[in-house]
DNA sequence: CAAGAGATCATCT
DNA sequence: GATGATCTCTTGA
């Protein structure tokens, strides 16, 4: 590193506090957009570039798990902002969550898709893939690729193995969508509540 | 390429 | 006992 690092915004590298996480279900989504997820591991460390997260925005929700009302598997997102909710599905999956807002109030964001930055190759072997493009692209793929799974559960993304961090890039431009894959949810289903980095090769589907 | 089925299990009824 | 915030593979145009 040179001594013009210092001033280089290159080198931004800031773990999002607890307080980003309090904001508004909505707003964390959409900011989540640009800032880069990281995983610490033993194996090796995996980075993403977050491209897709949808907004679960809480008990009136009901695409949100916590709409069904406070149970083991959501009490997570009844806790404070800044843990991990994640949970397995279909027999196969986890989908990772950040949980927002105020303490009681449970919501929360999945993170959808990354575009790996770092840890390709452990990415790939833990895929079994070579291709770039699919290595995170789902939110079932990218807890596979980052090795995360319910062990992570209730995690604090303010102390621990996994955090999102920020480099310094502004949100880049989105587009908002229904929420794939919640077709139970009456009116809640079409609101536009996901979003998608704009003309990114790393989201799940268009 | 689009559409459909199957895989498989934690969670809640 | 049913179902799901998914993925992959197969089938057929």
């Amino acid at each position: 590193m040179s001594i013009f690092s210092v001033n280089s915004l290159s080198d931004h590298r800031v773990k999002l506090p607890r307080s980003f996480y309090e904001q508004t279900t909505v707003g964390v989504a959409k900011q989540l957009l640009g800032k880069y997820l990281v995983r610490k591991h033993p194996e090796g460390d995996a980075i993403g570039r977050i491209v897709e997260t949808e907004a679960y925005v809480g008990p009136r929700d009901l695409a949100c798990h916590a709409s069904k009302g406070r149970t083991a598997r959501t009490e997570v997102m009844f806790g404070p902002a800044g843990h991990a909710y994640v949970y397995f599905i279909y027999g196969f999956y986890n989908m990772l969550n950040l949980v927002t807002e105020a303490k009681d109030y449970p919501a929360a964001v999945l993170i959808r898709a990354v575009e790996p930055v770092a840890g390709i190759d452990l990415m790939k072997s833990r895929r079994q893939l070579d291709t770039l493009r699919d290595l995170a692209s789902g939110p079932g793929k990218l807890c596979q690729a980052f090795a995360v799974d319910r062990s992570l559960n209730g995690a604090d993304l303010c102390d621990g193995l996994l955090y999102v961090e920020d480099r310094g890039e502004p949100v880049p431009k989105f587009q908002a969508t229904p929420r794939v894959g919640v077709d139970y949810a009456g009116k809640w289903t079409t609101k536009p509540y996901r979003y998608l980095v704009r003309g990114s090769k790393f989201v799940s589907k268009l």
